[in-house]
DNA sequence: CAGGATCCCGCTAGATACTG
DNA sequence: CAGTATCTAGCGGGATCCTG
């Protein structure tokens, strides 16, 4: 095993990392994972960042304009989550005023192909959900 | 448009829909979407349903089994709200005690295949996001 | 410009008890 | 078995005010 190279011994650790976490089990931490990406503004954070089609870097600013409504509390609370667990990074520029740019790594980019079809979902299924539950309630009413 | 047929007038409604809905406007319907599928409790009921390969129809019971920890109020909840949507249907038998099965709908199993993903992201990318919020941590300590 | 710090309300998750 | 009903503590999240 000491001539393991680093790639050999993170391929390892991956393959294990895949059969030892299960979402299902209450005590498993990728259930408090999946909790935290599950997130309606940390879907669109990284759709926003993702871009149409290539990542773009975006300021607080433009992120605020783009996510109609945030606050800023959740929006920076959600920044600060994003940027501790690897998903994109900040940038401090020190302008005056100073200036500050968000861009997502490797592994938000990999989330990002995922939450990008959640949002993509519930805008081409709209009009089906909205028949759906008129069809329920009166159903029901 | 008096021989348009039922499946072209769906066909043309579809086509609009992708154009009017956008999640990142406050104000737009999928923004609320986005947050009601945007839910763990979503995510696993979905997947659970979805099974590893082959959809699969559960009953409440083995639902509360596989979704470990989870309350009955946020399973019965959970389900209304999915059944309503239109992503699920309900089947209760009229044995004694009564039986009630779950089963996924076309709808409901292409979301699945977003959500499915989800999970499996956060299953396979745990120990990274672990091992960025521990140099995170270090780093601001 | 890009937040930090507080206050505070609503609602919702969770626990508990009960039922057809 | 498959829920319903009720209660409450806790916190998510918005509003507001302040700062480097």
């Amino acid at each position: 095993m000491a001539t393991m190279t680093a790639a050999q011994r993170n391929a390892r650790k991956k393959a294990q990392s895949k059969a030892s976490y299960d979402a299902f089990l209450a005590v498993c931490p990728s259930r408090k994972l999946l909790d935290r990406i599950s997130d309606k503004w940390v879907t669109l954070i990284l759709c926003a960042l993702g871009g149409g089609d290539e990542p773009r870097s975006l300021r607080y600013s433009e992120l605020s304009r783009i996510l109609a409504g945030v606050s800023q509390k959740m929006l920076t609370q959600t920044l600060r989550s994003l940027e501790r667990d690897g998903l994109l990074t900040r940038t401090a520029t020190p302008t005056v005023p100073v200036t500050v740019s968000y861009e997502l790594t490797d592994l938000g980019l990999s989330l990002q192909q995922m939450v990008r079809g959640l949002k993509q979902w519930a805008e081409t299924n709209m009009d089906d959900v909205l028949e759906n539950r008129a069809a329920h309630d009166a159903r029901t009413a």
